[in-house]
DNA sequence: TTGTATGCGTTATCAT
DNA sequence: ATGATAACGCATACAA
């Protein structure tokens, strides 16, 4: 089947060339007045008499116009776009900010821009340098750790920007995020206060990603404060696929002597945790404690239910627009120093298994 | 803390003044061509003498130049910008789709712009006309229920779009999706097969979403098929949280007689339920039958497994991005009549469970 | 193959 | 409060 506009000439070659469209001028002809007032009453930008006013809003309703965005853009010196460059959309993370990011941009009249990298540093930089040229008002990033020049070329655009799950404290830029070694306290010192000693991380690859370094300092630090340790044996890397998560359980139980908990990197490796687990026929949380992070939908409703640390994810979107609206304003923005999180304890941490002493000591 | 941006002069009003851009002027000077010639090598619009292709390009990257969409797109009339507007980002269809829709783009040096409406009609509209007023080159819909006069819009303004989850054999407007029809045979044959007679559905809120209309009117042209019914009762309407698919289940229960196996109207949907089917003591598939749509990562990782329909998310945004690619350089473009399915076996459907005859009849 | 000149549709500056 | 006019930065038709 083949479809063709039904709007719109066909030319010869085959361009679809779009309706004449309606230009200022036309209207400002139809109203009688001037195109410059037309541009005034439509943009409230400067004072009209209401005479005009009604004239012009009049006319430009009923020929259907629709003011041309380069045009504007070009003569303003403002494209009133943000752009918002992430690893992925699969990843609710970032797609439930991403969303909060759109409608705060949307009631400031601004249109967003999504591009998405998949952990791709050589993309993100050309991913960015696409959003520069077209001419975005401000740029959404992901984390404080991006490849070679690409802070420089943002600097040397001036087009503002901010570095989302990344600490405010740790980064020289704009950022906007919580605290990983925060975030880890929390945990180490759940775990730690149900009489757990032998705690082990699965966490995220960190190859291009700085979350999970700073994850992983943070719970060898949190612990530390507990005089206990985090050797290299005790973590494991995975992508955030179930199937990988299970595989890495497994490559955990290969090691050596299970931990008695294990910190997954967010809900979806958790979930994958439980899962193997249950399929081995261990106990979760009797054999095993496990804790996420991100308190996904589904973690209230698993069985059991998932012990997690819930983190503002719409709240950085939201944040995150907010920021660079009043940056591309030329107003400044207070960003706070850290985000808050909150443990949420369900159904998947207990105290670990009794041990029996070896009988040789 | 109050953040500014390093680079750029802070006028008296506040207003950061980016740094002064270099043009495409300015490169033609370096270069010792003229700005046409810069302009034929960077857009690879015209052949030029290897001798100046070296020394613009050199000069370009040596000035760290970025071309300036706004004059680009006003001077071409081509924005190579594409816009998405779909209902939520939340459901992970969706930005599955979009995800192989922008990626599409990216490969063809075209952006997305990105828009959500939460299934609010009057948004949608307000959002396809921002869009068209960016001068996007396409646009991407979701559904082929639409408010009043969008389509006129679409026409008058003469930009490509195309309808996702659509069926191209109902619409008279480019369509791309499967037919539900199809998916509710696939689904009724399984559970008939089994030997299901009395069949519910927990289906999605109808208001402004035409999919899952087609869906129930498929369903019960299916179950028509095999001599059965599915009268008003047997079908609870729902929003796609686990919460409320739950809240569904027992909805259905308290209508009367239960059916013996449930469609939900997507993966969520039915995790919902076989959550709150657990919670009550129910065995599933013992006691019911439940299957999904979708094929979700965890659908294959819950206990029981999740029967479901696996759809194609991402062929749908893939084809989208390239019928506008297409339509847009006044291309043809077939459009497929509709896309293909497959049911996805698991453990959550079995035959019913034994009933005793009434010992009265 | 390369350069010149014009136009893209709007906003902003400057008069009035 | 309103109108005339000059940018805005680039692509492209035309000329050479």
């Amino acid at each position: 089947m083949a479809v063709r506009s039904k709007s719109g000439a066909v030319a010869a070659d085959g361009a679809v060339a779009p309706r004449p469209k309606v230009r200022i001028e036309e209207v400002a002809r139809a109203a009688g007045v001037s195109a410059a007032t037309v541009s005034r009453v439509l943009n409230r930008t400067a004072l009209v008499s209401d005479d005009l006013r009604d004239r012009v809003e009049a006319a430009a309703r009923e020929m259907g116009y629709v003011a041309h965005g380069a045009a504007r853009a070009l003569a303003s010196r403002r494209s009133r776009a943000m752009g918002a460059v992430v690893p992925t959309l699969t990843n609710t993370i970032f797609s439930d900010a991403i969303e909060a990011f759109q409608q705060r941009l949307d009631a400031e009249h601004h249109t967003m821009l999504l591009a998405t990298y998949d952990y791709d540093e050589e993309l993100e930089y050309r991913t960015v340098r696409t959003m520069i040229e077209r001419g975005v008002d401000g740029l959404m990033l992901v984390g404080s750790m991006h490849p070679p020049h690409l802070l420089e070329l943002l600097e040397a655009s001036g087009v503002p920007f901010v570095q989302t799950w990344a600490s405010p404290r740790r980064s020289e830029h704009p950022a906007i995020g919580y605290d990983n070694g925060a975030l880890a306290r929390i945990v180490v010192d759940h775990l730690v206060g149900l009489g757990h000693r032998e705690i082990g991380m699965v966490a995220g690859l960190t190859r291009h990603n700085d979350r999970v370094q700073a994850r992983i300092a943070g719970v060898r630090g949190a612990m530390r404060r507990h005089k206990l340790r985090l050797p290299p044996e005790r973590i494991v890397y995975t992508r955030y696929r179930i199937e990988d998560a299970r595989a890495a359980l497994r490559e955990m139980q290969q090691r050596g002597p299970m931990p008695t908990a294990l910190l997954a990197n967010n809900d979806v490796v958790a979930m994958g945790l439980v899962v193997e687990a249950a399929a081995q026929g261990l106990c979760v949380p009797g054999d095993l404690s496990i804790i996420g992070v991100g308190d996904l939908e589904m973690a209230a409703h698993m069985r059991p239910p998932l012990t997690t640390v819930r983190t503002p994810k719409r709240a950085i979107g939201a944040m995150a627009a907010d920021y660079l609206l009043a940056r591309s304003n030329g107003r400044d923005f207070d960003l706070p120093p850290e985000l808050s999180m909150e443990l949420v304890v369900r159904g998947t941490t207990a105290p670990p298994p009794m041990r029996h002493k070896d009988p040789d000591s």
